[in-house]
DNA sequence: GCGCTGACAAAAA
DNA sequence: TTTTTTGCCAGCG
């Protein structure tokens, strides 16, 4: 299967379900690396979050909506930068504090739900 | 083959 | 309360 699927030797079932769990967030929704650590089992494994993001499969995965425990986007890959996330996040719906973080307490979406 | 780095977060001091 | 250390796991030197 696979036209192009070169997916099972570079990822890990851990990077999968993070691409899974990102994939269902909510437009005009943002969540933390921590929580879909946390969902998958891996409380402190946040890091490994990032890591999945950073190797997203494409530039569908909305990875532009995962953002830290600060609310400040860090995202650094050929899909997104913290810039476009801006502009992507104010579009879908997210205000942005003074200090240039989301408002997570307005926005914040929990895997899961 | 071994060790360091890295889109983070939480517990300990 | 703030600061420091530890934990996670895969990619890269």
């Amino acid at each position: 299967m696979s036209p192009k699927g070169k997916r099972g030797t570079m990822a890990s079932e851990f990077f999968e379900k993070v691409w899974d769990v990102v994939a269902e967030i909510p437009m005009g929704k943002v969540t933390t690396y921590g929580h879909i650590a946390a969902f998958l089992g891996n409380k402190r494994g946040a890091r490994t979050v990032g890591w999945a993001m950073k190797a997203a499969p494409g530039p569908h995965l909305p990875c532009h909506r995962v953002v830290n425990r600060k609310g400040e986007l860090t995202a650094r890959n050929r899909f997104a930068t913290p810039h476009l996330m801006e502009e992507r996040l104010r579009s879908e719906g997210i205000t942005f504090k003074p200090d240039g973080c989301i408002d997570m307490k307005a926005h914040l979406w929990v895997p899961g739900e």
